[in-house]
DNA sequence: ATTACATATGCGACATTTAATATATATTAA
DNA sequence: TTAATATATATTAAATGTCGCATATGTAAT
């Protein structure tokens, strides 16, 4: 594949948008209903601010779409496609650290 | 799919290791051929020191394995799958920002 | 209008990441 | 043993990310 720096840049930023935990919680729990910020405050258990904050994050980069009806702002997955390449890449952490788990070290 | 948090955790961790272009590009020279630190840092255009840290971190994170040969260590790709995930990742990326392209800060 | 509710935003403390410089280690050659 | 080459590591500063708290905004009901 050629890897022209524009992609590329953008393909790290999305990365970057996937390399926190309560991301990709807030992206599972979208996967096949819409949701309200309320109901994925409940789900992920987490302070609405950084549901609203991270959420902030996923519709900047178009990972969500959201659209506001009354009081409520209903947040959606934007591609599915995203969450394919999620379950892929957990597919292979997965079958990975069966065999040989890293150390925890961070980067 | 049902996301267990170690699996998860891990995931996100690999997600970090790749939302760095320097990495990718790397990953990506590595595609067909193993290398030694030098043409790495030939072909990246990085100080060679920069060029060792991402590798120690890919290593660390088994994206890649070494052999010492002599005074040279060659780096390989340890799982080619990893490439086709990022080479879904920038198919992706390609297509969308085509169409609607994301403001350019940072989160 | 005032209140209550749902969500977003701003700010600060703290941790992490990047990349530069300098230095250390290991291997080979002379 | 000394020098040269290849690579790795340590240290640091700047940039960025995370998350908690406080507060602002917007909407609806009374």
């Amino acid at each position: 594949m050629d890897v022209s720096e524009p992609i590329l840049a953008e393909a790290v930023k999305i990365y970057k948008v996937l390399s926190n935990v309560n991301r990709i919680k807030i992206l599972y729990f979208l996967e096949n209903n819409e949701a309200d910020v309320s109901s994925i405050v409940d789900h992920v258990q987490l302070a609405q601010p950084i549901v609203s904050h991270q959420l902030a994050i996923l519709f900047r980069y178009q990972l969500v779409t959201r659209s506001k009806r009354g009081k409520h702002v209903y947040y959606c997955l934007d591609d599915p496609h995203i969450l394919e390449m999620v379950n892929a890449m957990l597919g292979h952490v997965a079958h990975e650290i069966k065999h040989a788990p890293h150390p925890g070290r961070s980067i």
